[in-house]
DNA sequence: GCCCAGGTATAAA
DNA sequence: TTTATACATGGG
């Protein structure tokens, strides 16, 4: 990866196979909004605009936040045109998913906000999940002059379910204060998820009121950055049976997480109509 | 109206 | 240990 730094703008390149829309819009973030020519969204606490042009990107944010934050958010100093070669020569089979979804980059995104948006996601959609969320962050994050930031856990934590009614997230409003109060607490401890074995991860999210398999899965895949995380749910279930009817030893790949959007990414897309891009 | 949504908790077999 | 059902809400 390269960039140079010119009036407000970074323009990075050199950054191997790389789709904005594709990351942006594959169903793990839920808070980037697709402008004219490009995608705007705050993480971090920061906002940002970007565009992507050929193989280049245009970040149009200061030095410092494209060094401190976006850089590590996009994960672009992360080889992934190695990681999935190296993927396809392990199952053949996924090389029709993989060229699919070119470009396509795990986020790094905060934790809190990943685990609590997945939280929302459960039994919904991705434009009702997205509506969700920007209620949540009007009504309890902070307002600065680009938008709302995504609430603490302790601003959350100490809430009534009926406070989050402005979100209409029915039966969800319990499970995310359970979800905040765990992590306001301590009892959910987000650095020690990031080290302790996927399964010991896992099982110790589904503790919370609230969090399954699949909410911790895509926590943990999403927003805890353990690439080693293959969510097995129900529709992942069915497209590897479907893949790998013997079984596959990706699942225990250290990338096994980017093998699995490969094929969600696919679903996703051939469930929205979007067949010719899948030819 | 009816059906479904990358689910989870709970109660029954 | 596996299998059914309720749960709130919005969109097709």
């Amino acid at each position: 990866m390269r960039y140079v730094h010119e009036s407000g703008c970074i323009r990075i390149n050199e950054i191997g196979t790389f789709s904005l829309a594709a990351t942006l819009e594959s169903g793990q973030c839920f808070r980037w909004r697709r402008k004219a020519d490009g995608y705007e969204g705050i993480a971090f606490g920061k906002y940002l605009y970007a565009e992507q042009r050929e193989n280049e990107l245009l970040f149009y944010c200061s030095e410092k936040d494209f060094l401190n934050t976006w850089k590590d958010y996009f994960d672009l100093e992360r080889d992934y045109d190695r990681i999935s070669d190296e993927l396809i020569s392990i199952e053949p089979v996924l090389q029709e998913a993989a060229r699919f979804s070119k470009g396509i980059r795990i986020l790094q995104q905060e934790p809190w906000e990943a685990l609590c948006s997945f939280v929302l996601s459960q039994n919904s959609n991705i434009p009702k999940i997205k509506l969700s969320i920007e209620r949540l962050c009007e009504s309890f994050g902070e307002k600065t002059e680009y938008g709302y930031l995504f609430p603490q856990p302790e601003k959350l934590a100490d809430l009534a379910p009926e406070d989050l009614s402005p979100l209409r997230c029915g039966y969800r409003a319990p499970y995310v204060i359970a979800a905040a109060k765990s992590v306001a607490d301590g009892d959910t401890d987000i650095d020690r998820l990031r080290k302790i074995s996927v399964e010991e991860a896992r099982q110790e999210l589904c503790r919370v009121h609230g969090i399954g398999v699949k909410v911790a899965d895509c926590s943990l895949l999403y927003g805890f950055g353990r690439f080693d995380c293959f969510p097995v749910d129900r529709w992942i279930k069915a497209a590897l049976a479907a893949y790998f009817p013997n079984g596959t030893p990706l699942i225990q790949h250290p990338y096994a997480g980017i093998a699995q959007l490969y094929i969600f990414y696919m679903m996703i897309s051939a469930k929205k109509g979007d067949k010719e891009r899948i030819s």
